[in-house]
DNA sequence: CACTTGACCTGTCCGC
DNA sequence: TGCGGACAGGTCAAGT
C-alpha cells in the first residue's frame, strides 16, 4: 500500500495520539513481522513511553524513552491503527467503528499502553516489518545508507533531482523513480500520476528525457504528493491511517487505475501496460514513446 | 557493473 | 459454485 504521503499521513496521525503514552504490553503472532527477543522487548519495550514519531522514505520510526525505536516497513498490505480505550465508552468518538474489530486475523502486532488505548500492526501479506533497534543505529541499517533525498523538503533542488536521475540513464524513467536510491518515496501510484503530469511515457529511457521535461517531472513529483498528503494518501485497497480512515487522493487521480476512462487532459481512452514489471497507467496520446 | 526478474505472502477478481 | 491463474501500492536476492 503506501508510498511517502500514506507514510507521512500516518506519521502525523501517531504524533497525535501516541507520543507521550507508556507501553504496557506487546504480544506478536509472526516472527517475521517482529523478530525482536523476549529479552529485547522486556528491556527496552514495556515499560518505555513514546518520545516521537518519524518518517524517513516510506519507514516509520516510533522513538523510545529508551533510546531505542521501533523501526517500521509497512510495504504492500501493512497498517498500523490506533484505538483509543475511550472509545468503548461513549458513542461518537471517532474510533467508535473500530471497537471489537481489532485485532483481527490480520494482526501481527499489538501493543498495549498503560491507559488500555493499543496500537495495531496489522499487514495482510506479511511483507512488512517491525524492528526494536538502538535510535542511534537506525541510519547505520542498509537501507537508510543507500536512500536518496526527501523530494518535498524544501532545499531539495531540481538540479540535485536531474543529476540524480542522469546516474540511471540507461533504464526507463519508470524504474528510476521507483528506485528509492534516486529519490525517497515514490511508489507506483504517484510514479505515475507524475509521468502523467509531466507528459513523458514511462518506457522513456533516462537518457532520452530533457532537461525541460525533468523540470516538469520535479514539479509534478512535488504537486502530486503534496496534494495527496492534503488528501489524507491514496486508498486503492488496503491503507488506512492511524485512526483506521481512508484516503481521497484517488478520487483527485487522472491515470492511476483510470483504464477505460477519458485522459483529463486531451479526452483519450487511458490505458493500462506493463513497465518495468508493474502495472502501469498512461494517456497513450499524452504520453509518447 | 547496471539492470531485470523472481520471491516473499494472502486475498480477490476474472474467465472457464 | 468451483477452480486455476493473474494480479495487488515494496523491496531484496539472485540472475543475465
Amino acid at each position: 500500500m503506501p508510498e511517502l504521503p500514506e507514510v507521512e499521513t500516518v506519521k502525523r496521525g501517531l504524533n497525535k495520539l501516541i507520543v507521550g503514552k507508556k507501553i504496557k504490553f506487546v504480544a506478536s503472532d509472526n516472527a517475521h513481522s517482529f523478530p525482536n527477543s523476549k529479552a529485547d522487548v522486556d528491556s527496552f519495550l514495556i515499560k518505555s513511553e513514546i518520545t516521537d514519531v518519524r518518517r524517513r522514505a516510506k519507514v516509520l520510526m516510533i522513538d523510545l524513552s529508551t533510546s531505542y525505536t521501533l523501526v517500521i516497513h509497512l510495504k504492500m498490505t501493512g497498517q498500523l491503527v490506533f484505538v483509543d480505550n475511550t472509545s468503548r465508552f461513549g458513542a461518537g468518538h471517532p474510533n467508535d467503528s473500530l471497537v471489537g474489530l481489532l485485532p483481527d486475523k490480520s494482526t501481527r502486532v499489538n501493543i498495549e499502553f498503560t491507559d488500555k488505548s493499543h496500537l495495531y500492526f496489522n499487514d495482510q501479506r506479511k511483507f512488512g516489518w517491525v524492528r526494536l533497534m538502538p535510535t542511534a543505529e537506525v541510519p547505520n541499517i542498509d537501507f537508510m545508507k543507500k536512500v536518496g533525498p526527501e523530494p518535498l523538503e524544501a532545499d531539495f533542488k531540481v538540479d540535485e533531482f536531474i543529476g540524480r536521475f542522469k546516474r540511471r540513464s540507461r533504464t526507463t524513467i519508470k524504474a528510476a523513480l521507483l528506485d528509492q536510491a534516486v529519490i525517497a518515496g515514490v511508489g507506483n501510484i504517484y510514479a505515475d500520476e507524475s509521468l502523467w503530469g509531466a507528459a513523458i511515457h514511462p518506457s522513456r529511457l533516462v537518457g532520452s528525457i530533457t532537461d525541460v521535461e525533468f523540470k516538469k517531472l520535479y514539479t509534478e513529483v512535488r504537486s502530486v504528493m503534496n496534494l495527496s498528503i492534503e488528501k489524507g494518501g491514496s486508498t486503492n485497497r488496503n491503507y488506512v491511517n492511524a485512526e483506521g480512515k481512508k484516503g481521497s487522493y484517488m478520487d483527485f487521480a487522472r491515470v492511476f487505475c483510470r483504464e477505460g476512462l477519458a485522459c483529463p487532459r486531451c479526452g483519450a481512452e487511458i490505458v493500462k501496460i506493463r513497465v518495468a514489471g508493474r502495472g502501469t497507467h498512461i494517456c497513450p496520446v499524452c504520453q509518447k514513446i
